[in-house]
RNA sequence: GGUCUCAUCGUCUAAUGGUUAGGACACCAGGUUUUCAUCCUGGCAAUCCGGGUUCAAUUCCCGGUGAGAUCACCA
């Protein structure tokens, strides 16, 4: 707790056993605000013990998924730094040697026991209705600890109160403190003692974990203890729930890999906008937070206590939010990989015009090629959407007929440009006598066949003379069926 | 079952020992010469329950209830 001094360093340490989902993210996420916000360091390391879970790929997904949104390491894999390696599976000496070390000062023994003599414990134990404590079976003589057994912690259970940053006052009685595996017969660490070894030698001064954490806490302060190693702060964040079940998100439970996220259209400025704002507020009512911002103004303090849902449709309008907040070159920029085939025949310019029009409508960035087709491709002619429209379902057809008419011939002499168009439009509508909703309505679905398309002489001018007055046509020839 | 944590509108949240309990999303209704979206206006909607402390409790305390986590040679 005494970190106040020291430059900052937090770290994010997962696991590889897949992608990342948005929990995940958001732990990161935190950890790298302090970070960022204190002038710190944010290190990345892999906490790859597991040699069973392990899934082939995961690190380059999780790096990839960070660097989406933003989360840039300066220490770490890949990139290495003064406490090199940050892959944990490199790192099977070290751990041996703080091992021994617990060892010889008789903090650690050799558990002699199969796993059949554990269970047999176990089933003791709940047949007993007592919890199971394998510190009631500590052999008198351990063997000496050769690498064929597991390596267990020699526990001093007590009871513990601790301030956490994000819960505040926690505390625990002596149950919650049992002998732990150190070292498995594998020869690789648990990661109740590699995780503190590495933060100790990694100086790290801020460990974020989430909440499921919060009851193994108590083993790492005893264990912080036998080591005599000052423990850093450590803070527990809330879960993120799904929105609809009452756990917390996991895979199992079909959270999203974030980079679904991406490949939907989403922006990393929104993504992260929405995991900070999941369960942190900066006490104003302020909603939408540039990433510097969030720097600026994050703070542990500030972190609810209690787990949030993970409200997709709260998302998706911050990401309208964050596309209207895009330059028209920004967003042109991001939105390559979102056009159709069609539109991609198209030039620059146009696909950015076009863009310009639907700035406003979109939500993601995959919305692009439903509300743009009608500019690159010709749309189907759908006379039904003429007869369900309710301004238009009344008129009798040579009515119709005779208002397209009107329109093609005043539009193929008017100027392409969406202020003089308007005036023909609105010239339209006096030699006419039709109220905008009728003329306007129809003239939208002749030239568009789209439930619905920006201001109509925007799109009138954006489509351009010649597409205007075949379509127009196409629309008279179906009107006379 | 043991241990631990949490609890304000449907959702994310603000606030305070005295407020008409505020904002945002969602939803509903109206407005902006058509539609959809944006934008604007309005509406609906919450302090889990019971005790205590207090002139006053959503806020502090206790007890319930509910929800969640954990109890691995997983992290």
């Amino acid at each position: 707790m005494n970190s106040d001094q020291l430059p900052i360093r937090t770290r994010f340490a997962p696991s590889p056993t897949g992608f990342m989902h948005v929990g995940g993210v958001r732990t990161a996420l935190f950890a790298w605000l302090i970070a960022q916000k204190n002038n710190g360091t944010f290190i990345l390391r892999i906490e790859d013990t597991d040699k069973s879970r392990e899934v082939e790929g995961s690190i380059a997904q999780i790096e990839k998924s960070l660097k989406w949104l933003g989360i840039n390491w300066t220490e770490g894999i890949n990139i290495g730094g003064p406490y090199t390696p940050y892959l944990q599976s490199e790192r099977l000496d070290i751990y041996k040697t703080w091992a021994q070390k617990l060892v010889e000062s008789g903090r650690a023994y050799a558990d002699p026991y199969t796993q059949a003599e554990l269970e047999q414990f176990r089933n003791d134990a709940i047949a007993n209705k007592k919890a199971f404590l394998y510190r009631d079976h500590r052999p008198e003589n351990p063997s000496v600890w050769d690498g064929t057994m597991p390596l267990r912690f020699k526990s001093d259970p007590k009871s513990y109160k601790w301030t956490d940053a994000v819960m505040g006052e926690l505390s625990t009685g002596p149950e919650a403190i049992d002998d732990f595996v150190l070292i498995k017969t594998d020869g690789y660490p648990t990661y109740n003692f590699c995780h503190i070894v590495d933060d100790m030698l990694m100086q790290i001064t801020h460990v974020l974990r989430s909440q499921e954490f919060i009851s193994s806490t108590p083993k790492f302060l005893n264990l912080y203890e036998a080591m005599d190693i000052q423990r850093p702060v450590l803070a527990t964040l809330p879960f993120v729930m799904a929105i609809d079940g009452k756990k917390k998100l996991g895979k199992r439970d079909g959270a999203k890999d974030i980079l679904e996220y991406a490949a939907e259209g989403y922006l990393p400025e929104a993504m992260m906008n929405f995991l900070a704002t999941l369960g942190w507020n900066d006490g104003t009512e302020q909603e939408l937070f540039a990433p510097s911002e969030l720097i600026e103004k994050f703070s542990l303090e500030r972190v609810q206590k209690s787990p949030a849902r993970f409200d997709e449709k709260r998302l998706l309008w911050m990401n309208g939010q964050w596309i209207r907040k895009l330059s028209l070159d920004d967003l042109y920029a991001r939105s390559t990989n979102f056009w159709s085939d069609a539109a991609n025949t198209a030039g620059d310019d146009a696909k950015k015009l076009v863009l310009s029009l639907v700035q406003d409508r979109l939500k993601t960035l995959s919305d692009i090629p439903l509300l743009t087709s009608y500019f690159f491709d010709e749309p189907t002619a759908e006379w039904s959407m003429i007869e369900d429209n309710k301004q238009l379902n009344n008129i009798p057809r040579d009515e119709i007929t005779s208002m397209l008419e009107a329109a093609k011939t005043a539009l193929s002499n008017a100027n392409y440009d969406a202020d003089s168009l308007q005036q023909t439009l609105n010239t339209l509508l006096e030699t006419t006598g039709q109220k905008p909703g009728i003329l306007f309505s129809l003239v939208r679905l002749a030239v568009s066949w789209a439930p619905f398309s920006p201001a109509l002489n925007e799109t009138l001018a954006t489509l351009g003379h010649d597409k205007v007055q075949s379509r127009l046509q196409v629309a008279i020839n179906i009107s006379k069926e």
